[in-house]
DNA sequence: ACCTGAACACCGTTCAAGT
DNA sequence: ACCTGAACACCGTTCAAGT
């Protein structure tokens, strides 16, 4: 089928004033509001402008290219993602294996909820993850939570031992792999209802972390376990 | 920068004839080509077009847009995976775990030699699967090897007991993930050292099944294992 | 029966010109 | 200081015309 040509801006009634007054942030905020309606793959410049009313040539007064607005989309996008993270946290039992299901839990949510985001934070291609600083920060914080949960779960004999950054690597790459599969359609190919996909992710997800749990259990009955602090504010 | 603008093809001496021939597999293996020599996201049918020294109208005489074409070279894609698992696991060892990993290799290997391949594999949207008999059987071959797999195991208790289908999912999603990772580029930011991207995920890979490993045999000593035949060719 | 090449509506990006 | 709108090189897709 041919494209269809798409209309141009409303330009709504009252006139839209030359200058725009605060098109930056009103760029990044549209774009991801065109992300989350559409589950589209990637979002367009073209597009943002339009909806914004404004020339297609604006946007590039402001960003340089599409990945520097790309860039600041994912900075917004990862914040979001480190709140949610954060709020959920601080709600979920103590105990660090229920935390680490806590925490696959919201990035799997985020993900399925936010699926444009979700793909474009995942592809370096698509922005320059090291020129935003507050972006590795929001990245390092959900990393390095991870990353210590892993650690307490292994002192609590919850984890199997070895490298700390190799499981906590591998337990992301499972969130993220069961995210993106269904993200990108490859559920339906697994005989997964579409009814119930978000508990079946979560469901496989706790099948690994219950079964790694098993054989720290039986091999470390309570004795060589560190003392735990008690409550770790 | 400005787009640099990209030569005509080459038209070698020889002159070509106005009809191609076999312009249908040509377009075909020239995607899959295009697609593992540039680390692109996407393959474009102008490009494959141009490659050939055909006009950029010609590829749609033979598939009706570009997802079709793109359906061809997924079928492609996937028949080559499979061949590889299929191979691999005939010099693998016949214990179900050790075939597991074996499995495990041999797909994160091939998404990193293949990255582009493996991208539109990935992506549902990119194509059409169900239109492609053949892709769908290849598919399954693969799936069906793990979950096969995944309950071998899950008998010699090598594995933990649960829903194998929802196990097999979570192993899939790990080495996806994993996979992913790498070809998305968000191996760094986990602190892997670029020389050792692959070692890293293969054993990433291993902690799990190992962790995994672990809790089955300790609730499973050994009497109701089966009997194991003695070799299977 | 198959291919060309101009055409169209997209896209990102640039830049002289406008306010 | 910021925005417009035409321009350019891309892209997928169509279609009359050529062989």
């Amino acid at each position: 089928m041919p494209n269809t040509p798409l209309k141009a801006a409303p330009r709504s009634s009252v006139k839209r004033p030359y200058h725009h007054g605060n098109l930056r942030q009103a760029l990044i905020d549209t774009a991801v509001t065109v992300a989350d309606e559409s589950g589209k793959d990637l979002i367009s410049v073209r597009e943002v402008a339009r909806r914004l009313g404004v020339s297609s040539g604006a946007p590039f007064r402001h960003f340089p290219n599409r990945k520097s607005l790309m860039t600041a989309v994912a900075e917004e996008a990862t914040l979001r993602l480190r709140l949610r993270v954060e709020r959920d946290l601080r709600d979920a039992p103590e105990d660090p294996m229920a935390r680490l299901k806590a925490l696959g839990r919201t990035f799997i949510e985020w993900a399925l909820n936010h699926p444009t985001q979700f793909r474009l934070v995942s592809a370096r291609s698509l922005f320059d993850f090291n020129s935003s600083a507050s972006l590795n920060v929001h990245f390092d914080v959900v990393r390095d939570t991870t990353l210590n949960l892993v650690k307490q779960a292994q002192e609590a004999a919850q984890l199997p031992p070895g490298c700390a950054q190799h499981l906590a690597l591998a337990l992301r790459a499972l969130v993220y792999g069961l995210s993106r599969m269904q993200v990108d359609g490859q559920l339906p190919q697994w005989r997964v209802a579409d009814a119930q996909q978000r508990q079946s992710l979560i469901l496989s997800m706790d099948l690994i972390l219950d079964g790694l749990a098993l054989g720290t259990q039986a091999r470390q009955p309570s004795p060589r376990i560190k003392p735990l602090s008690p409550r770790q504010t």
